[in-house]
RNA sequence: CGGGGCGUAGCGCAGUCUGGUAGCGCGUACGGUUCGGGACCGUAAGGUCGGAGGUUCGAAUCCUCUCGCCCCGACCA
C-alpha cells in the first residue's frame, strides 16, 4: 500500500456519493457542465504559470518511464487541473459568445504530502474542481463568490457543519490565483479545517495558456478565470464535526442507512412473527424519501449476537435511528425508538397505529436531528470562540490547544509569519461578516479595522 | 533528511534482559444453550517470530547487516 493512499469502504463511499450528488445538482442548477480531463499532465504545462509551479513542485508525483522506456518529457500526476484545462480552454474559446464557459470535473488528484492523515490529508484524494472562464473580471469575481456561497450553504444544510466564509490572506492564497476564498469549519478539538476553496484566477492562466477571446468591439482579450473545489476531506470534516464517544454520527441527509430495526425474540415462533412485522415496517418506511434518496431501512436479523451488541454496532456506524421490536412491543402495539443524536435521544415507545403514523414521526425526527446536529456544532464553536487582544494572552491560550480566535491584524505578512512561527497558529480567513471595528494589530499595534479568524489548522 | 520507538496469528499485545516444544486477549469457523445495552460453554482453524547472514548442540531471544512502519522537528485541500 502506497503511503498516503486510502481505500474508502462501502459505508464511507456511500457518504461520498451523497455529498457528490447534492453538490453536482447545485453545480448544474447554476449552469455548470461536467467534463473530464486527463490524469497525466505534461511537465511543461505545469511550468507555464510561475507561481503555480513554485507552489506545487514540492508535492508533484512525476511519471518518468512508460512502455519500458524513459519518457522524453516527464508527466505529472495531476495535483489540480488548471494547466491542462487552460490548454484546452485556449482551443475552445474564440469569441465572447463562447463565454462564460462553466465546467466542472469530478476526479482524483495526487499531492505528495510529507504528513498524511486519513481523509484530511491523503496523497491521493477524490474531489471536484470547477473551472470557469469569463469575459470580465467582475463576472469572474462574482462566480468565485457564488461558488463559495454554494459550498457554505451545502456544508451547513446538507452536512450540518457550520462554516465561516472569508478571504484567504496572501500567504495562504492558491498558487497562481489573485485571490482565494474559503469556508473554514470548526473541529471539536478547536482546530480549523479548510473545507472548500474558491479562487479568482484573474488572467494569470489565461496569459500562461493564451486563452483569448474577441470581445464585442472586435478586440482580443485574455479571459478571466475561476476555479473552486471540495474533496473527500469533507468526509473527514463530517467525522470530526459530529462524532462522539460512541463513534460516527451521520446527518440524515447523508446517511447510507437511516433506520435499523433490531428484532428481539426468545423462541423460534416469536422470531418468525417479529421478523414479519419488522419487514412490514421496513417496506412501509422505505416509501419515504430523504433529500434525493429513498429512506434506507435495515433489519439486523443476524443470529448469534445479542441485541446489545447490535445496538453498539449500528451506533458506531452513525445510523440516525434505531427501532427495537420485541414480543412485548407486539403485544402493546408499539415499537421502541432510539435516536443516535439530537435533542430527543431518550429511548421512547411509539405506537404502531395512531393519528400520526410511524413514517411521519420518523421524517420529523430526521429533520429535527439534521437541525440539532447543526445547532450542536455551532454551539461548540461559539463556546470555543473568543476575541483576543494581547499577544501574551494569545500565546498562553494556544499553548494549551486550539480555539477560534478573532484578532486584529494589520495586513502585513511579516506579522502573520511571526505568529505562525511562534505558535503554529494561522490566519484561517478574513471573514466576510467581520464587523468594522477600530483596533491595533496584535503584533505590531498598527491600525486594523476588522478582526481576522485565527486557529491551528489541519 | 536529524532524533526516538516498533516489526511475533486477521487485530491488539506478552515472551527478548537471563537462548531450551511460540503464547494470551479479541476476532473467525462449527455445535449447543442464550437474546429488551457489548452472552456463555465446548471444539477447531489460523505463524516463513519483517528479511539475510553469523554465534551455538539449540535463536523470536545474542551479534552484524538490511528492509518496512509509526511518533517528533522543515511543505500543504
Amino acid at each position: 500500500m502506497v503511503k498516503g493512499c486510502m481505500v474508502i469502504k462501502p459505508n464511507g463511499y456511500a457518504v461520498w456519493e451523497k455529498l457528490q450528488r447534492d453538490l453536482d445538482t447545485r453545480f448544474k442548477e447554476t449552469g455548470h457542465k461536467n467534463a473530464y480531463f486527463p490524469l497525466l499532465i505534461p511537465m511543461s504545462f505545469i511550468q507555464k504559470e510561475a507561481e503555480h509551479v513554485e507552489g506545487f513542485s514540492p508535492e508533484l508525483a512525476v511519471v518518468t518511464h512508460a512502455g519500458g522506456k524513459e519518457l522524453e518529457e516527464p508527466y505529472v500526476v495531476r495535483p489540480t487541473s488548471e494547466t491542462i484545462i487552460g490548454h484546452y480552454f485556449s482551443k475552445w474559446i474564440q469569441s465572447w459568445r463562447d463565454l462564460p464557459l462553466l465546467i466542472n470535473q469530478w476526479a482524483n488528484v495526487m499531492r505528495w504530502e510529507l504528513k498524511t492523515r486519513m481523509f484530511l490529508r491523503t496523497g491521493e484524494f477524490l474531489w471536484q474542481e470547477g473551472h470557469t472562464a469569463h469575459s470580465t473580471h467582475k463576472e469572474a469575481q462574482e462566480e468565485a463568490r457564488r461558488m463559495l456561497n454554494i459550498y457554505g450553504d451545502f456544508a451547513e444544510t446538507t452536512m450540518a457543519m457550520p462554516v465561516i466564509k472569508g478571504d484567504k490572506t496572501d500567504s495562504e492564497r492558491f498558487a497562481g490565483a489573485l485571490k482565494s476564498m474559503t469556508i473554514e469549519a470548526f473541529m471539536q478539538n478547536g482546530m480549523a479545517l479548510q473545507a472548500g476553496t474558491s479562487h479568482d484566477l484573474g488572467q494569470n492562466f489565461g496569459k500562461a495558456f493564451d486563452v483569448k477571446f474577441q470581445n464585442k468591439d472586435g478586440e482580443e482579450e485574455f479571459v478571466w478565470q475561476t476555479s473552486w473545489g471540495v474533496s473527500t476531506r469533507l468526509i473527514g470534516g463530517l467525522i470530526m464535526t459530529h462524532s462522539d464517544d460512541n463513534g460516527f454520527v451521520v446527518p440524515p441527509k447523508l446517511a447510507p442507512v437511516h433506520v435499523v430495526i433490531v428484532p428481539i425474540y426468545r423462541k423460534e415462533e416469536q422470531r418468525a412473527q417479529i421478523l414479519e412485522a419488522a419487514e412490514r415496517i421496513q417496506q412501509d418506511l422505505q416509501k419515504n424519501r430523504i433529500g434525493d434518496w429513498p429512506m434506507v431501512v435495515e433489519i439486523d436479523d443476524r443470529e448469534g449476537y445479542k441485541p446489545g451488541n447490535k445496538f453498539y454496532y449500528w451506533e458506531k456506524r452513525g445510523v440516525p435511528l434505531r427501532l427495537e421490536l420485541g414480543p412485548r412491543d407486539l403485544e402493546n402495539g408499539q415499537i421502541m425508538s432510539k435516536a443516535r443524536a439530537g435533542k430527543s435521544v431518550e429511548k421512547t415507545a411509539w405506537p404502531l397505529q395512531g393519528d400520526e403514523g410511524l413514517s411521519e414521526k420518523i421524517m420529523k425526527l430526521m429533520n429535527d436531528m439534521q437541525r440539532d446536529l447543526y445547532e450542536a456544532a455551532l454551539n461548540r464553536r461559539e463556546k470555543m470562540s473568543m476575541r483576543i487582544d494581547s499577544y501574551d494572552e494569545f500565546k498562553q491560550i494556544y499553548s494549551k490547544g486550539s480555539v477560534f480566535s478573532h484578532v486584529h491584524w494589520c495586513g502585513d505578512s511579516a506579522c502573520e509569519a511571526k505568529i505562525k512561527d511562534e505558535t503554529t497558529v494561522t490566519i484561517r480567513c478574513i471573514p466576510w461578516d467581520a464587523e468594522e471595528e477600530k483596533g491595533g494589530c496584535i503584533i505590531c499595534g498598527k491600525p486594523s479595522n476588522k478582526r481576522v479568524l485565527m486557529a491551528k489548522a489541519y
